[in-house]
RNA sequence: GCCGCGGUGCCAGAGUGGUUAUUGGGCCAGACUCGAGAUCUGGUGACCCUUUCGGGUCGCAGGGGUUCGAAUCCUCUCCGCGGCGCCA
């Protein structure tokens, strides 16, 4: 959410930097809540008035009584005066409902250094790391692999829980929690913390931290009760402390989160939804820091550090863009995403790095003192990034070290976590 | 799931229909001091109007209601604690 005071003194800036994203509703969406913001403030300054005047004739009243003298006239007009508050309040509310929703509605602003463009095309590269692997054979999709190796069961998924499920077996379910153990051990030696979040969580804090669209097309809502299943545990991450005042000394929190993620996915026709690419569930370990507002960009490059140095550790083939003004989406001020090369020659998002400055803090009320005893100084900075996401670093794995027998070769930093197991192979 | 008790400021905690949210503590500023401590004084959240000075409204978990007037009465929701029930 912006900051109301900042649409109203600056709103030149803001509606410039919205035409950054070239979506003609965001702006129509901006004067709108410029216009309603005007009313809601005159209503409040009639509804002030009105309340004056109630409570200077009660006090008459008081005193009236303590006298033991008539009240009934003072009664009556008190009477007029509370109906007349009780109008113009529900006007008042109507506006502060429009001004809510439409700054609900505003995406965050964008730093500068995010590219102009109109979709995924106008990325911009930033950087690769290694080479694309070369193979004397034709090279096989991530789930022609698995399914040759008898490592995934997609048939029986959909027959129990539609498309877009997953039966894992034998090393597969292995490799899994191999990725997500190796991701954790790697970011608490450096100092994040571990967090197994509630999977489900309310809608309150969840309108908090993320686009309303995505109620539709990517939550799942359990039926009969105010939850949801999170779509990933930066959710509920950002979302602890919701409604709190953290003391300056005690930032940045850097945490690290692993839970099992479920999505949607709806709407995703002519997406690239091949093999594990696009589950409705699948299992994430995600970095997440809560910092002083000046710190965050600092930190941004830190968690994009610690991602790519997990994929050099796993020696997979990557390249990173930096996210361009079209296709950024709501909540963040600046995104990179991580590209992992596949088989077939293309690379693909396998993690996303967001600083989301005040946008998640201010919508949720997150904020920080300078120190213990004093009020509340303004709102921290929220980061997210993806450490690990099980499924899609395991296609990689599996489309990247795959062997002309159909093996697959587990990278040396995985096997401790696998039995000591160094290849899948044919059983 | 049922019954009972509770939720008040940065913290503790009083307040059961009537100007002004009792009192401690914390924190900030000022006075005193060579300095610190102790002591004293003032301040300490949000919002609206106002260039400033200042004025006003709100705020007692959240929403709705009763009343001229609600922290206080009614109602629903959320959260915490205790008891009962169920349970891996």
């Amino acid at each position: 959410m912006l900051d109301i005071k900042l649409i109203r003194e600056n709103p030149d800036l803001v509606r410039r930097n919205l035409e950054r994203r070239q979506d003609p509703e965001k702006i129509r969406l901006l004067e709108e809540v410029i216009k309603y913001d005007r009313v809601w403030r005159s209503l409040t300054t009639k509804v002030n008035e009105l309340r004056r005047r109630r409570n200077l004739i009660s006090a008459e009243v008081a005193r009236l009584k303590k006298e033991g003298r008539d009240t009934s006239e003072k009664i009556r007009e008190g009477e007029r005066v509370q109906r007349e508050i009780k109008k113009v309040e529900a006007e008042r509310e109507r506006y502060a409902r429009l001004v809510r929703n439409g700054l609900m509605r505003l995406p965050n602003l964008l730093h500068e250094s995010v590219p102009f463009g109109r979709d995924e095309r106008d990325n911009v590269e930033i950087r690769r790391w290694g080479e694309p692997p070369k193979f004397n054979f034709k090279p096989k999709s991530h789930l022609e692999i698995a399914l040759d190796l008898g490592l995934i069961d997609a048939e029986r998924a959909a027959k129990v829980a539609g498309a877009g499920f997953f039966y894992l077996r034998d090393e597969l379910v292995l490799l899994d929690y191999a990725i997500m153990r190796f991701a954790m051990d790697f970011l608490t030696k450096r100092g994040y913390r571990l967090v197994e979040p509630p999977f489900m969580i309310k809608r309150r804090p969840y309108e908090g931290v993320t686009a309303l669209e995505d109620f539709e097309d990517v939550l799942y809502k359990i039926e009969g009760e105010d939850l949801y299943l999170i779509a990933t545990s930066e959710h509920p991450m950002a979302a602890m402390f919701m409604d709190e005042v953290l003391n300056k000394d005690d930032l940045p929190i850097k945490l690290v989160g692993v839970s099992p993620c479920f999505r949607k996915e709806v709407g995703t026709h002519g997406k690239y939804t091949k093999g594990l690419f696009r589950m409705h569930q699948f299992n994430k370990v995600e970095q997440f820091i809560f910092c002083l507002p000046e710190d965050s960009w600092k930190f941004h490059e830190e968690l994009q550090r610690n991602s790519e140095e997990m994929y050099q550790a796993l020696g997979l083939h990557y390249r990173v863009v930096n996210v361009c003004t079209g296709d950024i989406g709501t909540i963040a001020a600046k995104k990179y995403d991580i590209e992992v090369w596949m088989a077939d020659g293309v690379y693909r998002e396998i993690g996303s790095n967001s600083n989301c400055t005040d946008y998640q803090a201010r919508r949720l009320n997150i904020r920080y003192r300078e120190k213990e005893g004093q009020p509340p100084k303004g709102y921290v900075h929220t980061l997210n990034n993806t450490a690990l996401a099980t499924s899609r670093t395991m296609m990689a794995i599996l489309e990247q070290y795959q062997q002309e027998d159909g093996s697959v070769i587990i990278p040396k930093v995985l096997r401790p976590y696998m039995n000591g197991l160094k290849k899948i192979e044919k059983k």
